[in-house]
RNA sequence: GCGCCCGUAGCUCAGUCGGAUAGAGCAUCAGCCUUCUAAGCUGAGGGUCGCUGGUUCGAUUCCAGCCGGGCGCACCA
């Protein structure tokens, strides 16, 4: 909800991560300098990337800049990572220790009293941080989900509706102005497959032989509405003609199945700012329209009694038929008119989030763009693919033919929508996704999305014990933070660091997985520091444990515990934001 | 046949705008714990990053060619 008010603040939160910019400046700084000098020529500045190093003692961060530049200076990477390193040593405010490793590695220590700023800032910035405004002024439109309204939403629909709501909110965190939208496909063949197949159903209710349609639509669902309709309507639908009755029935399914569409989804807690018929665009003439465009471009053509958009001469491998032999239009017909619109709408960006299965559409889309007069780049289709139900190793089976499929509805019913989510999210969205129910339902630490979760909810507790036993935790910025010194402590500072960089990767890659991986990471990284050491002193009614065996419980001052509170308060901050950015709550208790 | 995606530990997968000794979870094995703030902790083994070449100081990452798997090549959605 708060996602709404984000712009307003994204001018005055500007996190590429804390401790990251200051570096980053701080080199860009030192660069100039030894160019100033005469040291460095610099003709052309290199992107200065910090990674985190992979072994504690190569540092806090490292960069390579000395070995990008090594080919321009024509000098050793070595020796320019000296030059570097002189004109940083400079800014020993920042660095403890800057040290050169072989080819031409910098390893950069940063103070810890730096680093501990980062806990005071994203208590300032609380459900912002790692927000920034790389998308200001930008609009984009996710369109995702948009199955047909011939049946309830399926597995992989759910997928698709948790990769485009995160993908959504994710684009948003990064500044971008998001619509989220659904486009029903209301119009066309399967409407009318679904018309005769329910229809055909109800005929069999009032006890008429029927056909039932070649193609139509078997699933238990069509006999259910069909029994609805019988029920509400019979009477006024046997007095129509055959024909008109079909009609009827076309409406009606339609309207019972979108609607159960819009309750699915509304349990798996996904809301569309915008849902865009495809009937409308075809009864307003959008599509006429859109040809119309084409035609002045000289963009269609006719061949064999059919129409045709030159879609090759942007690069797709064949042109396509939009209107039939048969005088009908073909779905790339609404599709091209739909996208037209969506450009007239003015959007900097169009995500469509699509079955992998329809990969090979993407060339005519981006063709489509391109007759508009838009890069390609423009549309950025981003694959889910398919999901197999495990249950406890099992694949869980399912037939196409007999129109029986694992509903999405069953999935949520089962694990709940947070967990459906997390699995949903757990992968890059465009390989195969193994998904194991009884996995995603079990409450225990092997459980990932429990794992996060039970992070957030553990320091929830905290707030909870420490609030009874009258010990309350003042700001970060009245509490002295410097008697942080442990490794764990400053390790779990480096990954609340790093947070604002990983959302932005994310969000560019659109690949949500990134984040939710963090986050599991960062739910570890937690649990170990909880498991190692004490927050909150030990009770006082049960004192000391016998001397001897029992570990030597780690002594804590009053100090140690106000500081670690401020620390579980900034680990909890980040996991509830990150999991807001998955759709995912945060809760209390669990 | 052409095109796109995938191929990393026993399993499921991260990691690639080129960087150091390639990571996680599960499983396996070995210890410890049965305590609390809440559902245990610590460690170990396990790899020709599909194969072969190329570019590079440096390739799991980029390029080419193969191999294996998936998907797509409609006047179907």
């Amino acid at each position: 909800m708060f996602f709404s008010f984000f712009s307003k603040y994204l001018g005055d939160f500007v996190t590429q991560g804390f401790v990251q910019e200051k570096v980053v400046s701080a080199l860009h700084g030192a660069l100039s300098d030894a160019k100033a000098k005469g040291q460095l020529k610099i003709e052309s500045w290199p992107i200065l990337t910090l990674d985190a190093p992979k072994r504690p003692e190569w540092g806090d961060l490292a960069t390579t800049v000395a070995m990008a530049l090594a080919a321009s200076e024509k000098r050793a990477p070595h020796d320019i990572a000296q030059i570097i390193a002189d004109n940083l040593s400079t800014r020993d405010q920042l660095f403890e220790r800057v040290e050169i490793v072989r080819p031409g590695f910098l390893n950069l220590t940063v103070k810890p009293a730096v680093w501990l700023e980062v806990l005071r800032e994203i208590e300032r910035q609380g459900a912002v941080f790692g927000t920034s405004s790389l998308g200001v002024g930008k609009r984009v439109l996710v369109e995702y989900v948009s199955a047909n309204p011939t049946g309830p939403l399926h597995v992989g629909h759910g997928r698709g509706a948790a990769v485009g709501q995160a993908l959504a909110r994710l684009l948003k965190a990064v500044g971008y102005d998001v619509v989220s939208e659904y486009y029903i496909n209301d119009a066309g063949r399967q409407m009318k497959l679904l018309g005769a197949s329910v229809f055909a159903r109800v005929q069999e209710l009032a006890g008429k032989a029927v056909t039932f349609p070649e193609e139509g639509y078997h699933g238990v669902y069509i006999r259910e509405v069909a029994e609805r309709i019988q029920q509400s309507e019979g009477a006024q639908l046997a007095a129509l003609a055959p024909d008109e009755m079909e009609q009827r029935c076309r409406d009606l399914a339609y309207q019972s199945l979108l609607q159960l569409i819009r309750e699915d989804l509304a349990a798996f807690g996904i809301e569309f700012e915008s849902w865009f018929s495809e009937a409308s665009l075809l009864a307003s003439g959008a599509v006429e329209r859109a040809f119309a465009d084409l035609q002045q471009q000289d963009l269609l053509f006719e061949s064999e009694g059919a129409l045709w958009f030159r879609s090759s001469k942007f690069g797709d491998e064949k042109d396509r038929v939009v209107r039939k032999q048969d005088g009908e239009c073909t779905y790339l017909a609404s599709d091209i008119a739909y996208h037209r619109d969506k450009l007239q709408r003015g959007y900097d960006l169009l995500i469509d989030v699509w079955g992998a299965d329809h990969h090979g559409y993407i060339p005519r889309m981006q063709a489509v763009m391109q007759a508009y007069g838009h890069p390609k780049e423009r549309l950025q289709v981003v694959l889910v693919q398919l999901v197999k139900l495990l249950r406890g190793g099992e694949e869980v089976k399912m037939s196409k033919r007999s129109g029986e499929f694992i509903t999405m509805r069953e999935v949520l019913d089962e694990v709940g929508a947070d967990a459906a989510k997390f699995f949903f999210l757990m992968r890059d969205s465009k390989t195969h996704l193994d998904f194991d129910l009884e996995l995603a339902k079990q409450r225990s630490a092997d459980n990932p999305v429990y794992y996060v979760q039970y992070a957030h909810a553990r320091i929830s507790s905290l707030w909870r014990v420490a609030a009874a036993r009258g010990i309350v935790c003042p700001p970060a910025a009245d509490t002295d933070l410097t008697v942080l010194t442990d490794p764990d402590e400053l390790g779990l500072i480096r990954k609340l660091s790093a947070y604002p960089e990983i959302l932005e990767a994310s969000a560019v890659a659109f690949e949500p997985h990134r984040l939710t991986y963090y986050l599991q990471q960062l739910a570890a990284q937690l649990h170990t520091f909880y498991n190692k050491h004490r927050v909150l002193p030990p009770a006082a009614d049960q004192e000391p444990q016998e001397s001897g065996e029992a570990p030597v419980a780690e002594e804590i001052s009053p100090k140690v515990t106000i500081a670690r509170l401020v620390l579980m308060r900034a680990v909890q901050q980040v996991v509830k934001n990150g999991l807001g950015v998955l759709g995912i709550s945060a809760p209390e208790q669990m």
